[in-house]
DNA sequence: CTGTTAGCGCATTCAA
DNA sequence: TTGAATGCGCTAACAG
């Protein structure tokens, strides 16, 4: 009817009606209903954002980002979490994929072959954030770990440590040895030798950076430690003041996220800073082409890293190092 | 036709006819389209959630309860954030209610006149948790800030501080005078007197509790300090520990929520534990009662509260009190 | 047990 | 400029 078009602000009604009827819907409290207008559409305008978990505050910067592209593209957020189980995160993707979500968003996924083959066969626009394999087959969008990582390494390199350790993330995620390797070859560089026994895996928790650093300290006496993630970063530095240094004078420490954390924390942490929102923002933007049926520039898009120097770094020691 | 009855696994279907139904759906990757299913069943399968942001562990600890609750209920989560504007809160609610849920959780809401009127008049089912104001019309979950409060002030008394601060949080949450009340009542009853010189106001955040604390700290030199929150608390640590005080060996904190944070910080932090995953729950499950045509059996919910002793607390110096 | 009919609320198309 | 018809994909109710 000509309800329909004066609803949606299109032409072709004149002044009088639209006003009559605009009196009348609101008078009755009358709401399009969007299931029935998604039916017509063909499209929900919902997004589905499959991340980790609800907790970490890597994700949910990340999902600041999207929803802030979001705002202004009449698309609503529909939040799921994997909780890292591959099975869950495949159930996911193939409930949001049933014409609820015009699209879907996926944090640091699993992605096992079936999933990917399932958003395929589904036809779902999908745009992946921070792949956990580089190479894996849909549009994503990646940090340059290599280079931010080499270039923290390099702060402390700089201020004079040489005992430096190092404390890696999950090995089932690429980025994870990608940054060891800028840690490595910024070590290489400066004429330093990795010692493999001040090098520890560990899961990107508090608890087991305070775990593991708490062991590397005890036992090999390193001046500074850089960890593969914010949150190792914080327990390291909990660690060191726990085993009696103090942070920066007798301790470095630096991260990698630049999570609200970093910033808050006492003292304040000195990171490589992920642009996580910029991320959210880029990865919803990609997404919103591929539903508007255009092809991307690029399927592999990679953002920049910045060292953000704050006060958990200072020079080793005299005496301290060597 | 009976594929309809086999794909939602009704009776009235052969084995024959079942299996070859599911094996061509199978084939051709069919999948039941969600908007034409609700658009029939007067449901979407989707409940909505406004928190304030979608930053605070204070309003995900709540979320991942929610989330917890509505895995078992076939309902998927909305989740929306009115950054603590209210028109935008009522923005969302307009929104949700034009059938795009089914029910809706509100964060504690601004909840102006107009929203609840909105709420009623869309006839969509609500709970409210953690209401700024206790009295609002709608059912509503809140917390037992009173005695929470009480207990936690106890716990210093019983230490032996008696030069003990306080910081409030938001002035337009009723909850903030509630727990201030609580702490009023523990030291008149514990017979000592509440200086006005020794209460400050503040937002929720560590930054305002890191330099409320440091002001009352350097004006008042109480032994301990109450706060209203976690993160208020959290700042209060580091403003002693800024201040040259030791924590908690010259001075003792004492919070309120028990976040994440709470238990990770350094030393852990005393609090005063809110169930927020509990309440998160508890919620979902009065929510999903509405939806259901049920009424529920209290308007206003309330939970209890426990205090966590951990490691910012100890008797004061001797001699510093007083 | 299976197939047919109708209608959920909207927007697109075409006719008046 | 307006109104009537049609169909999006599904399911409830019924007829075969």
């Amino acid at each position: 009817m000509t309800v329909s078009n004066v609803m949606n602000g299109k032409p072709g009604a004149s002044e009088e009606t639209r006003r009559r009827v605009l009196e009348v819907a609101g008078r009755l409290g009358y709401r399009p209903n969007v299931s029935a207008r998604n039916l017509k559409g063909g499209r929900s305008g919902l997004i589905g954002l499959i991340a980790l978990d609800l907790t970490s505050q890597y994700g949910l910067e990340i999902l600041r980002g999207v929803a802030d592209e979001l705002a202004d593209a009449e698309q609503e957020l529909l939040v799921n979490a994997s909780y890292h189980d591959a099975a869950r995160e495949k159930d996911r993707v193939e409930f949001l994929g049933r014409g609820l979500v015009d699209g879907v968003l996926m944090i640091a996924p699993v992605l096992e072959d079936e999933t990917v083959k399932l958003l395929r066969r589904q036809n779902l626009p999908c745009v992946i954030i921070d792949p956990r394999r580089l190479e894996v087959p849909l549009p994503r969008l990646s940090v340059d770990n290599y280079h931010g990582m080499r270039q923290g390494t390099q702060h402390l390199i700089d201020l004079g440590h040489t005992r430096i350790a190092y404390i890696r993330g999950e090995e089932d995620l690429e980025s994870t040895s990608v940054r060891f390797q800028g840690f490595e070859d910024a070590m290489r560089l400066a004429g330093l030798k990795v010692d493999p026994r001040m090098v520890a895996s560990c899961d990107f928790s508090y608890a087991s950076g305070f775990r593991t650093a708490t062991q590397l300290i005890s036992e090999h006496r390193p001046t500074a430690i850089v960890a593969g993630a914010d949150l190792m970063a914080l327990g390291a530095v909990d660690a060191a003041r726990a085993s009696g240094l103090d942070v920066p004078s007798e301790f470095s420490v630096v991260g990698f996220d630049d999570l609200p954390q970093a910033a808050q924390s006492f003292p304040g942490l000195t990171t490589v800073r992920q642009p996580l929102h910029d991320m959210g923002q880029k990865a919803a933007r990609a997404l919103l082409s591929l539903i508007e049926g255009q092809k991307l520039l690029m399927e592999h898009m990679e953002v920049g890293t910045q060292l953000v120097i704050r006060n958990s770094t200072a020079p080793p020691r005299r005496g301290a190092e060597g």
